[in-house]
DNA sequence: AAGAAGTCCTGGGCGC
DNA sequence: TGCGCCCAGGACTTCT
């Protein structure tokens, strides 16, 4: 489940790594996580490009490669990117690794296997499918209260399932969307257009912080996430709802419960988040 | 056109 | 001890 805290925490891991880093060779054990190009094409396109920047779009991952190529990858819930010596032991649920010209390997490692790998031209980058329809990037210069409170405006959407909406905004998965919620006094059901100004600004506000937070802590490690070195996050230990069906609110005392919400867990204060 | 439901997957946890 | 069931949830597709 990495989001945005998660997938910032491995782009900075892997870039300090794997900068300037030539791929020598790429081995697929599973085909179908490749995407756009067939395993082919994406094996024989790597062979030989150089790391030259990795950078984070949402939740997308871009290495951004030498002869103007981009290697895209989507973790989706369980996916792992994990650089280590060539030498040592595939892990299980290994579905391709790349060997570098450091006696390093970056593997890609996924138990759920709903990640995916896209290698496509720089020039094509933006017109990539689920690439070009992300809106804002939370965390980006140009995000501002009154752009955001001009588009919540206009939405019936209830606000949970927007902060989930990556057309809307970037990079926030069901964890990040409950703490936001919680520390910003809102309901998740809240539909966008009824909220005041007030509320407005504590949403924004909460929206960088618990994300700044998140990034703070490497992450949150429920499960599965680890990041480019296989480092467990620490934001785990910071969650105020998420996970905490049963506790008492931080705040108030009362107990944080569970509710469904299109098929998907919403933990919540039920004093603090109102409807 | 927006919203809900179905789809892909494995493994942990639970009741019996 | 093991079987069946539910749960974890990102993003795309399909249906309403």
């Amino acid at each position: 489940m990495p989001e945005l805290p998660e997938v910032e925490t491995i782009k900075r891991s892997l870039a300090q790594k794997i900068t300037g880093l030539t791929i020598r060779e790429v081995k697929i054990y599973l085909p179908k996580i490749i995407q756009i190009t067939n395993p082919d094409e994406f094996q024989t396109g790597l062979k030989g490009k150089t790391f030259l920047n990795v950078n984070r779009r949402g939740k997308y991952l871009l290495f951004y490669l030498s002869a103007e190529y981009v290697l895209v990858v989507h973790l989706k819930m369980t996916g792992q990117l994990i650089y280590s010596p060539a030498n040592a032991p595939v892990a299980k649920h290994t579905h391709a690794f790349f060997n570098l010209s450091n006696e390093h390997r970056l593997s890609f490692i996924d138990l759920r296997q709903f990640g995916r790998l896209y290698l496509v031209p720089l020039e094509e980058l933006e017109n990539m499918p689920g690439l070009k329809k992300l809106g804002f990037d939370p965390l980006s210069e140009n995000f501002f209260p009154d752009i955001m409170a001009q588009e919540l405006s206009h939405r019936r959407t209830r606000l949970k399932p927007l902060l989930l909406d990556q057309s809307f905004i970037a990079g926030i998965g069901n964890i990040y969307a409950d703490e936001i919620l919680y520390r910003a006094y809102l309901h998740p059901l809240r539909p966008a257009n009824t909220l005041k100004a007030q509320e407005t600004a504590w949403l924004f506000k909460a929206i960088q912080e618990v994300l700044q937070e998140g990034i703070a802590y490497r992450g949150t490690t429920i499960r599965d996430y680890v990041d480019g070195e296989g480092r467990p996050g620490n934001y785990q230990n910071k969650l105020k709802v998420h996970g905490r069906a049963g506790q008492a609110c931080e705040r108030c005392g009362q107990l944080i419960t569970r509710l469904r919400l299109q098929g998907r867990s919403a933990y919540i204060c039920p004093y603090c988040q109102k409807l």
